[in-house]
DNA sequence: TGATTTACTGCAATCGATTGCATACGATAG
DNA sequence: CTATCGTATGCAATCGATTGCAGTAAATCA
């Protein structure tokens, strides 16, 4: 035993340095309970426990009460920079709270998914926040089922236990179209997102409606699906665009890792942006008003979902086994105009 | 009491169900005790306690054992696009031996960190990653003094009980600077990193040392210091270089955030990157490679580093209350030229 | 004043797993 | 055939906090 430090005091030392049983100190600690106990006591018991710096052992009271603090989160990918600020946006709200979240990456593997909830099942978490991105999602059915609460992120689930935080995708892009549309251009072109996640279909199923509700053109041949949302996918999907005989002097990609690809595409094809044509992207992540152009994109709230969504849990939580109303949180988003759209040049169409 | 499943089977539920006491339950399941029980119950035991789909509750064995197989990782900020694939190595690492990562954020702030490690002390945690980088930090001697298990991140601390994982930055400026030799640069500058911070300063005491000892020019006023690692601190260290009255045709930047604050000024100051001059970063973090130009950087290997350092820590953990001795791993780096470095312009001298 | 309520506080069981010690059993040796 | 030993298993204490119940003292009421 060569550990150096004295170890924690516990309710038991506490308790004897004040000269009452432990339970006496447990409730004089607990708000909830205090009411119990003399003020007297109860200040000195506190004044106490300050100065022997007690701290409730976690385990000791996980066992009792069958709560562990313990927040599981689930992402996609965390090396994704859209991710980093919706975390730090659940650390806070959880942090004010005493607990704690432990964040793990799925990677988008589905099987992976569900090992690593069962994982988290084992350590007995009190809660889940599930940013994952696949729709059809029978691990959360399973939670909800066991009796943990769970809210989604970017996503909303039919279950009446759910609640969810998402941003008001379908009104970022109807801006991204009228702002396309007040610069001049008609004649738009989509690079959509993988239709497997919630927001590659939200999104594209936005543009659709309203390319079509604000009257642009509307043709065949003026969509391209990616595979995933990164650069090298966007880049496919611009060179897959320039190889079909389509004319257009805009393109609508669906997030900004997508728009950089294409970017790449388009300078490899000597095609100026915004001077031949007008790019835009979604999520305004990180880096997107530092490239070249910088990036008209949708600003969504990144942080302020993590925070909201980490505030609804504990609301579920706190709830207990009474089933509680779930929220379904629609945040706003703002249109960030830079430098990759551009009023319609006089002579117009960017096609070979 | 709406909680749908059954609730968890436990020890005792096995015990049950073979005929046998809990504590040979207990033994039959851990390996290191197995050799205590009969082959065959324990054959038993292992294949019912599979069947029940038993798993230990975690509370209830970090209350006996004092371990909670919970590490600590404290990283300086998430949105940081190096931290993240550092977590990821991490995790991965951790989660081979059934451990599990709570990452939390300092936000560069010293009374923040000692409050985060004061938290996660609380949560008696088994062990702690510390990838902050404030170079003095009492916060870790009072870990080590306590008995935990500690492992440093991109920096080496003192004390005879703590191994470090490094990238070896050292080399990475040596690099840097003999590529930049050789295409005929001899009048380089510097964009140094914050000096409270290890790397900030290891690798500006490396630019001085190759600086002189490559025989390149090593004139005082060619050194601007950032306060901190970001881009607009880079913007501002370009304006102050291009605004004093010296001369040169390369800077090297001391991290690729730097390096993209230094291109938007050169970009202002209508200088080009690289005809006119040449601009290096270090890290090779996420988009350096999309930006414009691509920038040559310095490779660090970041998920490996986390994997290190996730796997010194287990082995201290391991080694219990004997002292092992610390490991210090220094990673080698490597140097992606891109297109942001060329050859010395026939008519050379970026200055106004 | 005596009966009864009220307000505190203590007692002890409990959560689930680990582990030192006791015990029972069969096997081996004398 | 008994003494002895070793092995496999059971017993019970323990970790630290919570909480229903019981007990005691003071306060209220009749």
């Amino acid at each position: 035993m060569a550990r150096s430090g004295r170890k924690k005091t516990t309710l038991k030392d506490v308790a004897k340095a004040v000269g009452v049983h432990v339970s006496t100190v447990s409730r004089a600690l607990d708000e909830r309970t205090r009411h119990m106990i003399t003020a007297q006591v109860a200040d000195r018991i506190i004044k106490v426990s300050r100065e022997l710096d007690y701290s409730p052992n976690a385990a000791a009271y996980s066992l009792r009460t069958n709560r562990t603090r313990l927040i599981g989160v689930i992402i996609p990918d965390i090396t994704n920079p859209i991710f980093p600020p919706i975390i730090r946006g659940i650390e806070d709200a959880l942090g004010r709270r005493n607990y704690i979240a432990i964040v793990v990456n799925t990677e988008g593997i589905a099987t992976r998914e569900s090992a690593l909830i069962n994982t988290l099942r084992g350590r007995e978490i009190d809660g889940m926040i599930v940013a994952s991105v696949e729709r059809q999602d029978k691990a959360i059915d399973e939670l909800v089922e066991a009796g943990i609460a769970v809210v989604t992120v970017n996503r909303r689930v039919d279950s009446p236990r759910v609640s969810s935080v998402v941003n008001d995708e379908h009104d970022g892009m109807r801006r991204v179209l009228t702002h396309l549309m007040s610069l001049g251009h008609s004649r738009i072109v989509a690079i959509a997102g993988p239709q497997g996640l919630s927001t590659g279909k939200i999104r594209h199923e936005a543009f659709q409606h309203f390319r079509k509700g604000l009257g642009l053109v509307n043709d065949p041949g003026t969509v391209v699906y990616a595979g995933a949302f990164n650069e090298d996918e966007g880049e496919r999907c611009m060179e897959t665009l320039l190889a079909r005989d389509v004319a257009f002097t805009a393109i609508v990609a669906s997030n900004d890792r997508l728009a950089i690809g294409a970017l790449s595409a388009l300078k490899r094809h000597g095609i100026d942006c915004p001077s031949d044509v007008s790019l835009t992207g979604f999520n305004d992540m990180y880096l997107a008003d530092r490239i070249n152009p910088p990036l008209t994109t949708v600003r969504i709230q990144q942080y302020e979902v993590g925070l909201k969504a980490a505030e609804a849990l504990l609301r579920h939580i706190d709830a207990g086994d009474e089933i509680i109303e779930p929220v379904h949180d629609v945040l706003p988003v703002d249109l960030v105009v830079r430098q990759s759209t551009a009023p319609l040049a006089t002579a117009p169409i960017a096609k070979l």
